[in-house]
RNA sequence: GGGCGCUUAACUCAGUGGUCAGAGUGCUUCCUUUACACGGAAGAAGUCGGGGGUUCAAAUCCCUCAGCGCCCACCA
């Protein structure tokens, strides 16, 4: 066979990839049985059965664009660590999948209706949500071919969404449990407000950067109070000061007369002083240091100032609505204006007063939503909690007691920090986009609730129970058509779910008692084709690979969830890799025109060599300044490989290969060499240190193989010497399939004289020391 | 305000106590040898961020200073 001098990637990555397909075993069921080792006898059925199993957790891209570089890595770890597994025997199991991102999807194609001159709001919820799924196709088809061209060897047979009919069931549970549990509740507290998405927020969607801004010193009776936001006065129903202020210890606890603004006053007239009163407090939050060491509390606008009223009993007066303008309670005078109008006016008002004592420059941070930039309002508002104290437990004792393990093993202790100091999690968001609430309100509030041991909950005069279905008649008032809440869940929440909800949980979870809408709940113990489902069978997995940006957003409530709803921990190990920076170290985006479709770079230098490149800089602890140095370098490497194999083979041209890789007769001193840098190579990747993989096999197949072996071969022509280089070969291409397994598996091909579907690389034993 | 990471050849990075400090890319010289010029042979190139300390021995451990980056935090 005549083959080309150098390596063409192009005619090689999708036709090798549709083999793989072909052959099935990316799904463990699939796989070869395998000889347990020390076992003479063929495996048998049941020799299979005790065959250890390798589960991995995959972390579903988001729908809102294709990969990118981050990805990239991420997936070749992944990749790296399941096909030596493979290799090795394990029953491997990788499910694929994408996640539907509520906040970050719907904003983006708002954006796009946007530029065709369209709200949401024009198309209404179900003709939006037809645009979003129209979106999800588009988009996760793209993130699937993409995952293909990378040579992921996932199970594409069980590719799941978090929007599944299956995993929707799963979040319904989930809620109905957690709500049982008392540790979801609706409340009203402030959370943040995203003014553009007309949305709350959670604490981590919202970044804090530094702007330049005023601090107004104002006048409260006797006193001066700092503050960035005057327009806030009009809800101020307190003051606060740290208890061991002697400064204003006569004050404390007493009604203090301080002068504001007459808001009924019409705005065409010109301000008068009215004089309230407001209780001084002590509050230990309190910085005696800042400003004159006194606070204006305003319960319902600020989120310390919420915490600081509700442990000393101060009202909350909402002054700021939705649309972050003012409302009623700001009076007459400022009603309908915008917040920031509203503070120009009051501060032109107070300064007519004669009520500011000065203004100074002031950089702070202020909060900025996430996903669209908008600056957050803090809002008193009702929503939907979760409660972090015995969820906070359970994250703890799985890293304490060892049950999950951090690689590498720092990332601990900023887990464990912040789960220190956590607010309640708001997890109803008001989009369309996501999983509903499976909340059911009643219609007629009148109703009476006799069973006060009933789910059936009086808040503020709402009626609701919690339930998987629409009941038929509702159980409250008998009546009325129940209402569903119109919120969707934190994407988050589903998230949390995946490592078991993508396996079929809770189809085979323990049953849960009946609610009380007399709807046992049927979802339980579903009928299964197989033996075992796949939750019984794979679950808990092994391991995930993230990067560490979703670190508290995700892993932290995977955690939590599964050890709540499956009593067991999602998963063994976490691996968190670098960071893809660009050449200047800065962030890659699209945005900033940073971004790099990895595509471009498999279509240039192979995803092999993208792969290789990528793994040989995957080192723990510095992240990756993306060079496209690196690529050259696997290129080249994939080619020295390609010739390798080409001078190998033409040496071979009589002999029989022997397939079954066995060590050859000699004691030349290259075969001890490829015995340590094969047990090398496996601790390396067993210990996740992929750069170390990739540069012992480079090292040792470039200069010790290639520049001294086949050196010293050229001018022999012994049976020995020809065993050597075929062992060497075959045992350099298993070890260096996890890393570039398109171009090992065409050359294992060109060997047998053909690829064959049935007897891949894919699926050869691994080699041992 | 806390915490973490980084600072090694022109560039991107390995190297975590022990021979003259390594790789890829780039550069210089030679070699178009029948696997590969995406190659081979040889080579130049670094006060291992500054300073101090521990040690027989430090890029490697400790302290300190400086710069860069990231994360967390209720400075109104």
């Amino acid at each position: 066979m005549e083959l080309e001098k150098t390596y063409n990637h192009k005619s090689v990555e999708d036709r090798i990839y549709k083999l793989w397909e072909e052959s099935g075993f990316f799904t463990p069921e699939n796989l070869p049985p395998r000889q347990n080792q020390n076992e003479q006898k063929p495996a048998s059925a049941e020799a299979m059965a005790r065959q250890r199993k390798f589960v991995t957790c995959i972390a579903p891209p988001n729908i809102t664009g294709e990969l990118h570089l981050g990805h990239t890595l991420q997936l070749t770890l992944q990749d790296i660590i399941v096909r030596m597994k493979r290799m090795q025997g394990y029953i491997t199991l990788w499910v694929p999948g994408i996640d539907h991102a509520g906040i970050g999807a719907q904003n983006i194609v708002e954006k796009q209706l946007a530029k065709e001159g369209i709200k949401r709001q024009d198309l209404g919820r179900e003709k939006f949500l037809e645009r979003m799924w129209q979106w999800k196709e588009k988009y996760g088809n793209a993130i699937m071919d993409q995952f293909k061209k990378l040579g992921i060897s996932a199970d594409w047979t069980r590719l799941r969404f978090t929007m599944d009919d299956q995993y929707q069931e799963a979040v319904k549970k989930a809620f109905q449990h957690f709500y049982e549990k008392d540790w979801i509740y609706k409340g009203e507290r402030v959370v943040n407000w995203c003014p553009r998405c007309a949305s709350s927020i959670s604490d981590l969607e919202v970044n804090y950067v530094p702007e330049a801004g005023k601090l107004y010193f104002i006048k409260y009776g006797p006193f001066i109070v700092a503050t960035t936001r005057p327009e806030t006065r009009l809800g101020d129903t307190g003051l606060a000061v740290h208890p061991e202020d002697a400064r204003y210890k006569n004050y404390v606890n007493k009604e203090i007369e301080v002068e504001t603004i007459d808001n009924e006053i019409p705005a065409d007239q010109p301000p008068k002083i009215k004089k309230i009163k407001l209780p001084m407090i002590t509050d230990s939050s309190v910085d005696k240091e800042f400003g004159t060491g006194i606070v204006k509390v305003t319960p319902a606008h600020d989120l310390t100032d919420f915490e600081i009223g509700q442990r000393n009993n101060l009202l909350s007066i909402i002054v700021i609505d939705e649309h972050t303008r003012m409302n009623e309670n700001s009076g007459l005078r400022y009603r309908g204006l915008k917040t920031k109008e509203a503070r120009e006016q009051i501060v032109k008002d107070l300064e007519t007063l004669g009520l500011i004592e000065k203004i100074e420059n002031y950089n702070h941070n202020i909060g900025r939503c996430d996903r669209c930039n908008s600056v957050i309002e803090p809002l008193l508002s009702k929503q939907w909690f979760f409660k972090m104290e015995t969820p906070k437990q359970l994250a703890l004792e799985a890293i304490d007691t060892g049950q999950i393990k951090f690689h590498p093993a720092r990332w601990a202790t900023p887990y464990r920090d912040w789960l220190k100091n956590l607010r309640d999690w708001n997890i109803s968001r008001q989009l369309w986009w996501g999983h509903q609430l499976p909340v059911y309100f009643c219609k007629n509030k009148l109703a009476e609730v006799k069973n006060q041991k009933s789910k059936v909950k009086n808040n503020n005069e709402e009626f609701f129970i919690i339930s998987e279905n629409k009941p038929k008649q509702c159980p409250i008032c008998k009546d009325c058509e129940m209402r569903q809440s119109e919120d969707v869940l934190d994407t988050w929440f589903s998230s949390a779910l995946w490592p078991f909800a993508t396996l079929g949980w809770p189809t085979s979870a323990p049953p849960s008692s009946a609610t009380s809408d007399g709807h046992s709940k049927a979802t339980v113990g579903k009928p299964n084709k197989k033996t075992k489902s796949d939750f019984e069978e794979y679950y808990p997995t092994d391991l995930i690979v993230s990067a560490r940006d979703i670190l508290y957003l995700w892993i932290v409530r995977m955690i939590f969830s599964g050890m709540e709803l499956t009593k067991k921990v999602p998963f063994k190990d976490i691996l968190i890799h670098a960071t893809v920076l660009t050449k200047d170290g800065k962030r890659m985006s699209k945005s900033l025109g940073t971004g790099i479709n990895p595509l471009e770079l498999t279509e240039k230098y192979g995803t092999d060599a993208l792969r290789f490149g990528l793994a040989s800089q995957a080192s723990e602890l510095q992240d990756i300044r993306f060079g496209e140095d690196t690529l050259i370098m696997g290129k080249k490497f994939a080619n020295k490989l390609w010739n390798i194999s080409r001078y190998v083979i033409t040496k071979m041209k009589h002999e029989t290969w022997n397939m079954e890789h066995q060590l050859p007769n000699s004691k030349h001193p290259i075969l001890q060499r490829m015995n340590s840098v094969t047990a090398e190579v496996t601790e390396q990747i067993e210990n996740y240190n992929f750069a170390e993989a990739a540069n012992t096999l480079y090292r040792f197949i470039w200069h010790e193989f290639a520049d001294k072996y086949i050196e010293e071969s050229k001018n022999k022509d012994d049976q020995e010497t020809k065993d050597t280089l075929a062992y060497l070969l075959l045992t350099s291409l298993k070890l260096l399939h996890p890393f570039m397994p398109f171009l090992t598996e065409e050359i294992y091909g060109i060997i047998q004289g053909g690829a064959n579907p049935k007897n891949m690389l894919l699926v050869q034993s691994w080699p041992t020391s």
